[in-house]
DNA sequence: TGCTAAATAGTAATTATTCCTAAACAGGAA
DNA sequence: TTCCTGTTTAGGAATAATTACTATTTAGCA
């Protein structure tokens, strides 16, 4: 995702929010990152430009643009905050090993209908599949082996393809 | 979901643990909770019966029904983990507001489709929607105002009633 | 060019969780 | 039943991520 600092500028304008070049590189850094870093590792990403700037400053920054809108928080583990600049919908596919998140953009994981039996006054205004498993790489190095400390594993096996009957 | 002390021995025998009061409270008091509760609301619970145990003990012991797969760790946003003694295939419907979560229970959810665009070597083990939105209570408190602060929100206005076309 | 509110950097504080260790105890063996 | 041993418990200390506080700096507007 190519953008340039005028754009960014223009955005955070959008938002009402000052443009300072510690501020743009951090959302730039999120916006080239498929990774879905944590304010660590965009601390990281972005230190060697401002060696004064403080870890603080990615906290703010990136409170500051999550509640504007401009980025999302992930939560895959309740260790530490992950953050994706992408807005829009996509899934996530989770590995149990190394705990890597790829992202899923499949148009019909956007079409699913409204669950049955929730309160009829609750108002949804997005959803998420997360997908988990083992990649590849942490396949072959634990010989297939569920890291069952992880959260949110289901015992349902979905295996390669998941079936998609209609009830 | 109603279990006998008996019963809850069984399960731990099944997976080589042993059975302690404080042990088969904590997993009892999950089992009967529907709010997936954190680890210091679950001391909470179990305390008034044993007024010595550590708070340690709590995180212990999720720790090794967790490994043991008796429960999961459901992880809604990064400030503390949140457990979960349901272990049949089910999805989360979170409020935004109040940050309560309900279970979802709609076979149709069950039967996704392998998401396109994967690496062919992940293998998928499980899956979990998470719907996002405001719940009755929260909605009339907040005039219907979208708390960004929280996380994995995304734009997608799914309204009353999601739409399911296959495409 | 100034003004002012917002942003930054630094330090301290907080919160959830994990680590460490001695004492207590469950469950199998004798 | 009683003993043994490894697991579990409780308590305190340590750690890691995040937030709070605050003085200084700065972006953006008048």
């Amino acid at each position: 995702m190519e953008i340039s600092f005028t754009d960014i500028k223009q955005k955070f304008q959008g938002c009402g929010l000052k443009t300072t070049p510690q501020r743009a590189a951090i959302y730039d850094a999120l916006l080239r990152s498929t990774t879905h870093p944590t304010a660590e590792e965009l601390y990281a990403e972005v230190a060697p430009q401002f060696p004064m700037m403080s870890l603080n400053t990615v906290y703010y920054t990136l409170g500051v643009l999550r509640t504007s809108g401009l980025i999302h928080e992930v939560n895959i583990d309740h260790t530490r905050a992950r953050f994706d600049a992408n807005l829009s919908p996509h899934h996530h596919l989770i590995c149990l090993g190394c705990q890597s998140i790829v992202d899923v953009i499949d148009p019909r994981l956007n079409r699913l209908t409204s669950p049955a039996g929730i309160p009829n006054d609750f108002e949804i205004t997005s959803y998420q599949v997360a997908f988990r498993g083992l990649c590849g790489s942490c396949r072959r190095h634990t010989g297939r082996s569920i890291n069952h400390s992880s959260p949110g594993l289901h015992p349902t096996t979905v295996k390669g393809g998941l079936h998609g009957k209609s009830s």
